[in-house]
DNA sequence: TTGTAGGCGTTATCAA
DNA sequence: TTGATAACGCCTACAA
């Protein structure tokens, strides 16, 4: 029916310039030692035949794919968006491709798209926070896989890192919340378990607390999947409460704009009747209604920053390298003091 | 200095088990013809050697990697994050792996990332919208790689499409914002060069227009990538002008976000001073305050619609394939009567 | 400067 | 039910 499609190969090049296949992996791989006018008469070839090297047969014999695999947690928000772009651009200057998965948040799959993209001869991978079975750790130092863990919440601890504090970042938040008069906080915590970074800010929280000697039981927690729908639903649960929080502090910004949004359905008043924190400054941040008081991270740098040590450790410039962000509290309109 | 990797192949598995590759192959991919006790044993040896596959030499020889890949435009913003989750969704149920890559909406890179993508040996590709070079086209077509066109703004053209008519959706829209008493029009559309469905959805405006008859001099039109911050500038500039619109209609979603934070910037009341309208109804058209009028898109149905027949299209269970979605729109607060 | 040939890890064909 | 063995497309010593 239809015609099987031809691909052509080193091979037809080959022929097609008179040359042998070394010659035409040497003028495609511009190594020294070849002439000028054969150079020529094999590009002139390949153009002929729109030929495309075969990445597998290339990835095999090589041992390199100049591939790094990156796995998220989601896609759906934009949380990652911006440092994802960032370490894309990054790695594109270093003449490195990026192949994303996103795991859903659950570490089975992740551990499945580790080996997939193991198995695929990435060069390196771009894993989102520590916390994952050692095995997995295991599997990518016997392959000799470097990984790059970011948004990580610790300094090095074996593996190479970028990130920022996330306890002690959401600390200085809950400081200043309590600061500002707030003694009964509701807090809408991301699901800790399997997500480091969501302990850790809770955490944060939980330090505060302790180190002003306020009552445990004022602290009002819920845990729940990073998602709008979810944001919005925890704040009404809160809010219904018989103590109701004069503040919600929330493990991320897409929690906080669905507590937002489901306060202005409530007929409540923000920052009013009631504060509201986030975690990220993700541009949504910006643009929700009353804008969000916030924890800065800066996103890009972090993308960078993994791109360029990641590629380093591939190609063995450095052994191990681990580097912890600032990040900076950002008052917009969703705190007031009481 | 460190132990170079030792990666435990086929051969290591079949020497482990006392049995040849071939067996180890048989065994690994269940084929039939293999007795239950060397089964067990190849089975255990895998294990005992954390064997994993080489997915290069796989892909080099079976000529298919159970693997599609997708370029989209942007990760930056939640525009196509929605079909991209549901698409990966279902080719995951369909036991296929989705490869994502980002153009930045720009074209050149796009060609690029399909070839690479290609080369990786993927066994079909999404691609969003129509509007490429032909010799990008025929490439697919000679390597015989199929392509599933989504977010498609034409039904079936020469190849596989899923979508919906981004020109009457939008013309619908207009209408309806034309019914409600505007006459001096804002637009803050996307760039339209190399972008179908921004130019679609342009279209539809000036469609709606010239049937109602009214001064194209009143439709004042501004380009701008789709960006948040742009289309608070965007919605700026329109505001300052002579002839100050009563209603901004955005190209989508992100740029009416944008223009809304602007107006509240202004000391501008939606909609009582001026009314929005956006496109796509992403999650941020329901946290946005006043929430955003906008055109509803099926994205998940999208997603899942591309996957099942792109996957179909490689496994040749059809020859090609075309399916447009119904839109609607959703009328909620930027929009009112004058 | 160029060519020959071996091997990378799989799958598939054919015998046994 | 199993085992040799020949590809697959490319790179890279080594030879010429």
């Amino acid at each position: 029916m239809s015609t099987p499609p031809i691909i052509p190969t080193l091979e037809d090049v080959a022929k097609e310039a008179g040359v042998s296949t070394a010659t035409v992996s040497r003028c495609l791989n511009n190594k020294a030692n070849v002439s000028m006018a054969t150079q020529r008469r094999v590009m002139a070839a390949a153009e002929a035949l729109k030929y495309t090297p075969n990445f597998n047969a290339r990835a095999m014999v090589a041992k390199r794919s100049n591939t790094v695999g990156a796995i998220i947690p989601t896609m759906e928000n934009a949380i990652f968006a911006q440092g994802l772009q960032a370490f894309q651009e990054t790695l594109h200057n270093l003449n490195y491709n990026l192949l994303v998965s996103s795991s859903a948040y659950q570490p089975k799959l992740e551990a499945e798209q580790i080996r997939e993209l193991v198995a695929r001869g990435a060069d390196g991978l771009l894993l989102i926070g520590y916390e994952r079975d050692d095995s997995v750790y295991e599997f990518l130092k016997s392959r000799g896989v470097p990984a790059m863990v970011a948004w990580a919440s610790l300094p090095y601890k074996g593996h190479a890192s970028v990130g920022f504090d996330n306890r002690s970042s959401m600390r200085m938040l809950a400081d200043h919340v309590i600061s500002m008069g707030h003694k009964r906080v509701g807090v809408i915590s991301g699901i800790t378990d399997g997500n480091d970074r969501a302990k850790e800010r809770l955490n944060g929280i939980r330090d505060s607390w302790r180190a002003h000697s306020l009552n445990i039981n004022d602290l009002h927690v819920i845990q729940t999947p990073y998602q709008f729908e979810n944001g919005a639903t925890a704040f009404e649960t809160l809010m219904v409460a018989n103590q109701k929080p004069t503040v919600v502090m929330c493990g991320n910004d897409v929690l906080a704009a669905g507590a937002i949004s489901k306060a202005r359905e409530l007929g409540l008043n923000i920052p009013n009747d009631v504060s509201v924190t986030g975690f990220d400054d993700i541009e949504l941040a910006r643009y929700v209604f009353p804008a969000l008081t916030t924890v800065h991270v800066p996103h890009r740098s972090m993308g960078r920053i993994a791109a360029q040590n990641l590629v380093d450790l591939i190609e063995h410039r450095t052994e191990n390298f681990s580097h912890q962000l600032d990040v900076s509290i950002v008052m917009r309109d969703t705190l007031r003091r009481i």
